[in-house]
DNA sequence: AATGCTCCAGCTGAGC
DNA sequence: GCTCAGCTGGAGCATT
């Protein structure tokens, strides 16, 4: 019995010992990453980056397309919200937002399946056109439009990538970031509350 | 000296006791109101809105000026971020993201100081004529002007004040919430990630 | 219908704003509350008290009588299995382990329910007995033993109820609390993680 | 110009691009090591450990020695706070608290560097003698001494090493874990609050 | 004093 | 329906 009891015994604890000594190593391993990644996010802070907003970044990149989907309901749906209460301060609604009142009216005028009411053609663009909007933008870049000069509208999904191309044509001086990439760079009186009384 | 001892601990016993039922009765009256708090969400869910969405208003709602902002700084960087990398995916830079693009060019371009180059007011305008921006947006709305149809241009700041003001005056059927206002309500199928190739 | 609809809409938004206003509200009162409390922190802090282990005590006092269960049982667990592991470094088992172990082994002999072993009568002490141990320890504290000669074995209820007569009836000199309640009052050279080779 | 304003876009670009994808690069990899711990810990579920004991194992495995004092430091005034507010519960204090008391009260009555009172050798046993302790902690459980049996004194470093042995040698049915490693194995009724009027 | 990091508790969503 | 694990957000702590 004695050599039973001791056997099993020490099955048991060696199997303890196997499951903590696998979770240890995989924390370590786990803990060896996290420190690359504050180590990097450190030398982006270094080199001008905003980490607050590289951080957004990364979890975009990351995210599923249900996640994403999710998301823009959630900011869609919260900026109605803010609308509704007259909260908006300054930030007009976005292009999600405007589009899921514009359903919900159809919707609401009757289930007749209107089909999208003027000569629009509301999300139905071609890759291509797409992409055209987007060299569009560089191109305008180039030829000294700014930014606030996008020609097509709110609700247009070739706005987005003219934005896209224009930022992605503008340049910097030296190696250095755009100016308007860093944190504070014109930290303005901070506004008071409401503007609007 | 039995006399002192006795005395000095019962004083630091008491303050230890003092000092814990203090805690412990702020403790339990927080826990009390974190209980209302998740009440009101869970009555606010089921009334239909969404509780998410009901959070981040709360949460601008308590933010101070400085903070408000410091996040509004953020978000613009992030977009620009995102601009750059091309993964703006239909949203298109908002109006804080594009000015900050404009103010880093206009200082590119040399500390002349140059004004505001076009005809545009950029920013200043009165409280009268965004009043009236807000009123023009409740009227458009009850002459049927849809949400997309904001007639002010991005970057005016009239143009979240026509937004507020055609939001708040959209109705809905009945005591119900708008649609608009829900979750899911349209849950079209989640779309693949890359829509432009 | 013009009547209807802005009627319905204003109270959608009522409600809306009137539930993120009584949110805010609560979280206003909130705040306050743990406003007060770190404060009482802080104040203990500057009387010297070690504010990490005044936290466990709160957390303790406003655990109910299953939570309290549930955390005595992991701790059991958590000491035999740093027990077979080798880890115990210094700290035996307390009572609830060995209690744990016992009662398995006598499950593992047979089910034919045999009593406690010997003669003691484990856990089955009148409160009479406990508060009396409680009251030796305050004398024996009076008298001169110290903390370690409590005379009561492992495993038996009065050893605690003597270590609260006897702390409770320690003393400090003048209002100060006493120095082992004090952080880092002795702070020895810190230890070898190996002491047993 | 052209030319130069692109190639630095560019370079920002890149660099913005290559930290994004590093940082997602390591965050996906961290993100897999947490599954793998996850299953882990899902395994040992399975077998009949207590996870929650296990990650607190697996916490002090991976404590630094500095860490542990610190631990054992906040551990021993929690005791004697919960002793000196009458809320031991059954718990007596561990021999850390005991020794903390102790050391103060020798402060106390004067720095004469007194030597430890009676003829204890407190915590100057060797290796040896502690390594002795843990064998005879496994010989006493093959003679079937049970772990309440400890001959060793609270105080005594001793008594934490013949637990150890003790434990270490203690046998299971079959492959199984002991029954004192599992949960709910014995669910007492959970105890009233009080036991001590 | 302000900032960043770490830890913890509380909330959310899944699963029996 | 309740529990439970995962996760996000906030709070404390250390640091500069």
């Amino acid at each position: 019995m004695l050599e039973r009891t001791e056997k099993n015994s020490r099955a048991a604890q060696q199997e303890l010992k196997s499951l903590r000594d696998r979770i240890v190593r995989l924390e370590e391993q786990k803990k060896e990453i996290a420190e690359d990644i504050k180590e990097t996010y450190a030398e982006a802070k270094g080199r001008g980056y905003d980490t607050k907003a590289l951080r957004q970044v990364v979890k975009r990149e990351m995210e599923t397309a249900a996640e994403a989907e999710k998301r823009r309901e959630t900011e869609a749906i919260t900026e109605l919200y803010l609308a509704n209460l007259g909260m908006l301060d300054g930030t007009p609604l976005g292009d999600a937002a405007r589009e899921r009142v514009v359903k919900a009216e159809e919707q609401d005028k009757g289930d007749d399946d209107a089909p999208p009411p003027s000569g629009e053609k509301r999300g139905i663009f071609t890759a291509e056109e797409i992409d055209e909007a987007r060299s569009r933008g560089a191109s305008d870049s180039r030829e000294g439009r700014r930014i606030i000069d996008n020609p097509f509208m709110a609700g247009d999904p070739r706005r987005a990538a003219w934005d896209e191309g224009h930022c992605q044509e503008r340049g910097s001086d030296g190696m250095d970031i755009p100016d308007s990439w860093r944190r504070k760079s014109k930290a303005v009186a901070p506004p008071e509350k409401d503007v609007q009384p």
